[in-house]
DNA sequence: GCTCGCAATTTACTTGGAGTAGATTTTTTT
DNA sequence: AAAAAAATCTACTCCAAGTAAATTGCGAGC
């Protein structure tokens, strides 16, 4: 019902999509942010899925890479209401928190694990994964206004800049430099 | 007053809080989404400088990156309940797409220039400001809530990330490969 | 110096969505 | 077949945003 309705679906809508009274809803699901908590774990488990599909066929890391970022961003997009309803939550709320700690958690333990292999200290990989949760919710969500732009062009865009960072456009001799950086909020 | 309040402030208490009547508050200002705005123009204005002054220290690219996103996040730190008020919008409504559109409006053309000069398409600026926008705004939010890790080592995390990528980590031999990254929502 | 009319302000309302209590129906048990 | 128990539905409360109508205060005319 949600897929159909949108986003901004109240709880009398569903409960009246699913045929059944408020209080029945109420009584199944707990309350609103206990249902959109279970979709997004539901949402999880489909990009995820999408994910290891599309990163298994590739060979090398950063095809691998590549293929994932794509995953994700084709995942959303094939179910985009329900992306935008499980993220309806705002930044600095609980259920925001809790929705960043679901999306991070296996990444967290990939690069736990690398960090560990090239000497950084493990503990960085949250603020890792954290980084990437927000920098793949921030442009998909804007991509999926902004009405179908080019998905390849994103895709390898966005895979760019978490592979090999700004480094190597911003470092270079003659280049714009980094204090000219002004990042807002 | 919001600063004091935090971000569950009512427009009453705002009201309130100018020691004026709601109408008048609305008159003043138009609607909630229209103070949000205006707030978060004040709230940039503020990290641009905070960001400006401490990468115009640095000598070096990386450096003067570092010290970028260390500005942002002492600023934002500083006045934590304005940027989680202001960061009260939803991903996915109107007002969140215009405020990381402003966010992102002076790295676009940053990036825009430094991605010519490496023959890279310009356009792909767009993608690289909203990932980046979005990395800090969720990186910050989360440190916010886990109240005071070290900031120090969130700051050089999250520079490493940005400037140099996850290639130099995940792409060595031996090492996680991509293909185990499970992005969540 | 008083009153009438206008402008600013304030109180008190409407609206809309989340969540729930109490009336009602249905089912089960004796 | 009747009464009790369980499920369901109607109709409510609550809260915050936003607004309309009542009120107060203030200046111009007599």
């Amino acid at each position: 019902m949600i897929r159909a309705q949108g986003p901004d679906a109240t709880m009398d809508d569903i409960a009246a999509g699913a045929s059944v009274t408020k209080p029945i809803l109420y009584r199944t699901i707990g309350d609103k942010s206990a249902l959109v908590s279970a979709l997004s774990e539901s949402l999880i488990d489909q990009i995820d899925r999408s994910v290891n599909t599309a990163s298994r066929s590739a060979t090398d890391p950063l095809g691998a890479f590549e293929a994932a970022i794509r995953g994700y961003v084709v995942a959303v997009d094939a179910d985009r209401n329900l992306f935008l309803f499980v993220n309806s939550a705002a930044p600095g709320t609980d259920q925001f928190r809790r929705l960043v700690d679901r999306s991070a958690a296996s990444m967290i333990s990939v690069f736990s694990a690398a960090r560990k292999n090239v000497d950084l200290d493990p503990d960085g990989a949250r603020a890792w994964a954290w980084a990437i949760v927000g920098a793949l919710q921030v442009v998909t969500t804007m991509w999926l206004r902004d009405d179908e732009r080019d998905l390849d062009a994103l895709v390898r865009d966005v895979s760019q800049l978490l592979w090999s960072g700004l480094g190597p456009t911003l470092g270079g001799r003659g280049g714009a430099s980094a204090r000219d950086l002004t990042p807002g909020a």
